[in-house]
DNA sequence: TTATCTGCAAAGGCTTTGCACGACT
DNA sequence: AGTCGTGCAAAGCCTTTGCAGATAA
């Protein structure tokens, strides 16, 4: 495979929704409306940086000194069940080690956490082209996969999957 | 791009190296020999599952029943400073959130954590043809580029950089 | 011998849980 | 009115730090 050369494009700033179209967006999704949520939610989609809770925390407090840590993480609990937010790390409750030090590249079961080692030469040739002109000096790259093992689909059969709290 | 026909294999087993071998690996790259690390260290290599801290600590308990968690924690940073093996999810120590729900890859800068999204279309349509066989049924995928961005390379540049605890 | 490793204990940081009050539908 | 959200507090979990004794080079 060669270089990419596709048009790729780096966002440096995300969307900018107004109240009402993020009120719009929860009423859809049977969730409340309230001003903390809706200022998280705003903070966290006009992020270009992927922020941490602790990150928006400090940012909506700027404008609701009330606001509690906790409502952060609860608000981002409720905003990844609704499908609103992804968790970059979503494994961020724990390390787990690989002792492969070759490239390779990674199948990650959402049913059971399992983390396969794939190894796809082609894979490791993976480039964008669009990214050198931007200053960044890419060092390594690596691919997930996500899906279910084979005993998670025996056991729990797509039609009746409940998206588990730490899937994407 | 269409999909990968290369050559890919799934990894279920990995590495078995002797405890004499894995004393040489140790003793090139100027780590003390114990038994407790070696053990640690062919139980991780011979993992097929990126096992947690907690799970080699189980593992090699049972051959040291003296072991503590500590002395994993303190030899996995070790062997992860030796270049022996990586974090899958380094970012473990804090959650971080995407607002952005549309398919899309990252740009991870391993100086300031930066993460920063990448769109493009034709990462967005990789698939490996050797999964299908396997059982894994994958319902999505990201790409990871990691390196540092212009801040970082400007402020510390390749030549003095040093392995940060984080990097993969 | 000397640097470093191990194990115990405690501390630290981030996240979740429990509960009462308050707000949204 | 009822359900759900918010804020405070405390607990929980994983990981790191500090230190004394033990071990490898």
């Amino acid at each position: 495979m060669k270089a990419i050369r596709k048009v790729s494009t780096l966002k440096t700033r995300t969307a900018r929704l107004s109240p009402e179209e993020i009120g719009r967006t929860f009423r859809e999704r049977g969730l409340k409306v309230t001003p903390q949520r809706t200022a998280i939610y705003q903070t966290l989609i006009e992020s270009p940086v992927h922020p941490t809770a602790d990150h928006l925390y400090t940012q909506v407090k700027r404008v609701y000194p009330m606001l509690s840590l906790n409502t952060v993480y609860h608000t981002l609990g409720v905003l990844r069940n609704a499908g609103l937010t992804h968790e970059v790390n979503y494994w961020h409750d724990r390390s787990q080690f690989d002792g492969n030090i070759n490239p390779h590249h990674h199948l990650i079961c959402l049913g059971c956490r399992m983390i396969q080692d794939l190894t796809d030469a082609s894979l490791d040739r993976l480039t964008v082209s669009s990214v050198r002109r931007t200053g960044f000096e890419v060092t390594g790259h690596q691919v997930e996969f996500y899906g279910y093992c084979t005993r998670c689909r025996r056991r729990n059969p797509a039609a009746k999957r409940k998206r588990k709290e730490w899937s994407v």
